[in-house]
DNA sequence: CCATTTTCTGACCGCATGGCCAGAAATTTA
DNA sequence: TAAATTTCTGGCCATGCGGTCAGAAAATGG
């Protein structure tokens, strides 16, 4: 089924989510077949953003990317392989720099203030690749019609911060609550932050991340009747958006 | 423009948002008409539910109604006509249906306590219209490329619930917070509510419900160091879901 | 400098889409 | 019943899609 010549991708690489290879054989790639497929996946996140999934055909990206068609089919086993690229690309990224500011972090209040604090600063200065992602994950399907990057490719997301929230939990820091559904809540505060914002340009976004800290911290916190400001709440101010 | 022949629709029904004419004209129509139009428009919540939006075609959903790709353009102006007059009667339903559970309810505990439960009790009954109305919103694009229903239609819902919020927090029921912000992550949880619910179907959709009246009762309240429990809470247990 | 390999082009293929329409069928009206 | 109108069918069209291919162009290397 591979394309006879050319070198084309790793085409059966599997069902697990977005980063979840690090077993990625990398075979070595030429000098010029890195650059290309570099320019080609930049092109594919502006194409995206912009037009949207649906519009970004194959011919859109390769005259973005300022090459024929065929190139792309050339350097990518084929659509798909270009799309998990560039997912796995834009999301390794994203989770090597959390994962950096978080390191070192103690305490839920300040892994909160953190986590949602570093996916809203690297975000605001990869708007294109956050439309894109958002893009492709809720319409990019496998053959068979279910999407490929559905609620359960964040399955390992959501464990670790339900995580998170129980080792809170046990110290005593956090409150009784089901952990599951405060991951998924916040998964979701977070995304819709960024769709709000994608539509509010002028939207003040590391604002709107504090309040989500002040929000979620209000919402998991053990109650300590008098010292509500003496515990370490990662956020004091209440500042007026928009 | 128009078809010369057959009734249609009426093709330039305007911008606002879902719900947002009460002015159509209604124009008559014969019982055939009727039950055509409706016969379409529960055949294509069905195919979009089940298919996806990019895969519900105009022959899909013809053939699932049982009748020949011409009806649906006879009945309707087009596709786009098609899928407005569908998610308007999805949404009119749920609105009027949280808006009857809603009247009477005095305070920000019980109107979230009855805004959750009842948008989660409604849609529990309607699966396949929740799973269509998410896939046109994410996916029904204007001829010039903008999502039809994004963030921007969402705006006067935001707007009222912010001033539920915003009524609370004058009463000195809830504390300060940035009321906006706090719309729209109610909104957000909601959304993956059913999201999450849609790929875990055993999951407990209305203990999930629950669980978000906590979390935006303690989110949103105002602090009374000891009677955290006999300010009339909206809810009093934290049962482990899944 | 020429032979070999890598890289690229642009035309082409089969397929699915939304919309269109001539005419058939069914229903209503006179 | 006969004419008029409404409703329906199924095939057709132009368009755009992802993917393929023969051969041109460029890079490589002996």
């Amino acid at each position: 089924m591979r394309s006879e010549n050319g070198p084309g991708g790793q085409p059966d690489e599997g069902t697990g989510g977005p980063g979840s290879g690090k077993a990625a054989p990398e075979p070595e790639r030429s000098l010029i077949e890195k650059v290309r497929r570099a320019q080609i996946i930049e092109a594919a996140i502006e194409v995206i953003a912009e037009r949207g999934f649906a519009k970004a055909s194959m011919a859109q990206i390769a005259q973005r990317a300022g090459v024929s068609k065929g190139v792309i089919s050339y350097h990518f086993a084929g659509k798909n392989e270009l799309i998990e690229r560039t997912v796995e690309q834009v999301y390794e990224a994203l989770g090597s720099f959390v994962q950096s500011r978080l390191a070192g972090q103690t305490g839920a209040a300040a892994w909160l203030r953190v986590y949602i604090g570093s996916i809203a600063a690297h975000m605001a200065d990869h708007r294109s690749q956050l439309a894109a992602l958002g893009e492709i994950f809720t319409h990019f399907r496998t053959d068979d019609g279910e999407l490929r990057y559905g609620i359960a490719s964040s399955e390992p997301l959501y464990a670790h911060v339900e995580d998170v929230f129980r080792a809170g939990q046990r110290s005593g820091e956090l409150r009784a609550f089901d952990a599951r559904v405060m991951a998924v809540s916040l998964q979701a505060a977070i995304d819709h932050m960024f769709a709000y914002w994608s539509t509010h340009p002028e939207h003040d976004l590391a604002a709107h991340a504090r309040e989500l800290v002040d929000l979620f911290w209000h919402a998991t916190r053990a109650q300590h009747p008098d010292d509500d400001r003496a515990d370490g709440g990662p956020d004091d101010h209440h500042p007026a958006l928009s």
